[in-house]
DNA sequence: ACTGAGGGCTGCGGATTTCGCAGAAGTGGG
DNA sequence: CCCACTTCTGCGAAATCCGCAGCCCTCAGT
């Protein structure tokens, strides 16, 4: 059922990832199976995810813990704000002069951004804000985002629907 | 300590939400708070959060599992791709002639799209897409997106590296 | 006003899961 | 070879999850 999970397991010490990306642990077949259970269901008793990777239980709950405290994985209850109803979204294309970086902590500080990416392409960064309304909205995105020294301008996208919203990569 | 929520069930019927968006289900304060619970630890325990928002453990148990029949939430594990290091993302901005609606369902049919929202704006649309590698981002973007009928061009960002991703939105 | 249906909450056992710890097994450095 | 370190396993105790029966409130219908 699960022998090929177990067999990578002895198998390679360490994958070929990790390489790229600048200080992230790295994550072996075991870490990546568990991580797949659990975004299927975050409430997931340890025991079923164990069987289902070839561990124990307890071999589960250490890794799960150790995969939460290193920060690599959170397991939360992720919700559609339009769909609760009571919020204002937008996507915002930042422009930088100057250092992107320090603009995107900026940025990342501010309550109301909910996603800071740094990207390739004709924004420098992506920003997802929610806000309680309108006046919201227009007063984090005119007078808040553009008095962070370095934003060159900025172009907006306010969310009409969210048409999908899903944490399944990996496990197709 | 959580009177101030207790109160708030019983002095409120209904709160003015739901009236915006199609078809919602609503939510009162206590469901509200209970999510709030579940984004801060998504396996926080029923009667630890009943004790949080005021309800028994089983009444917490009956709403968690209406709320996740209804889709209003999920409890899933979150990770940051570019951190766990195997895949290549990019938001890409989509233009449509015709009906958007039909183009965001059919982007949504693609494994490789994780999230997509109708927008207003420059863009129609604007879709995050997880790959394997460069080339596979190359194939999705240029062949299988814009194979879509109805959409007339796009413009892709792809990601350097995620600076924040949060789902607390609410419990500020 | 009475009644019956429906939804939501509580309390309570039994089954299940989580938790902490001690011991075993594998790994790398001195 | 031995020691320090890490990770897995097994197991009992404590906590949690789960299903169920009963109660309360609301709301239509008569």
């Amino acid at each position: 059922m699960h022998s090929d999970v177990v067999a990578s397991r002895s198998a390679e010490h360490r994958d070929s990832r990790e390489s790229r990306n600048g200080g992230g642990p790295t994550l072996d077949a075991v870490s990546l199976a568990i991580i797949e259970q659990l975004q299927e269901d975050g409430r997931r008793p340890y025991a079923a995810i164990g069987k289902a990777v070839g561990l124990s239980e307890a071999a589960v709950r250490q890794r799960v813990q150790k995969l939460l405290d290193q920060g690599v994985m959170q397991i939360v209850a992720v919700t559609d704000p339009l769909t609760v109803g009571f919020r204002r979204q937008a996507m915002v294309g930042v422009n930088v002069e100057g250092d992107v970086e320090s603009v995107a902590d900026a940025l990342a500080a501010m309550s109301e951004c909910e996603y800071v990416v740094m990207t390739a392409g004709s924004f420098d960064l992506m920003v997802e804000i929610v806000c309680e309304d309108d006046d919201h909205l227009l007063d984090v995105i005119n007078k808040r985002i553009r008095a962070v020294p370095g934003v060159r301008s900025t172009e907006s996208f306010v969310y009409l629907k969210l048409k999908k919203q899903t944490y399944m990569w990996g496990t197709r």
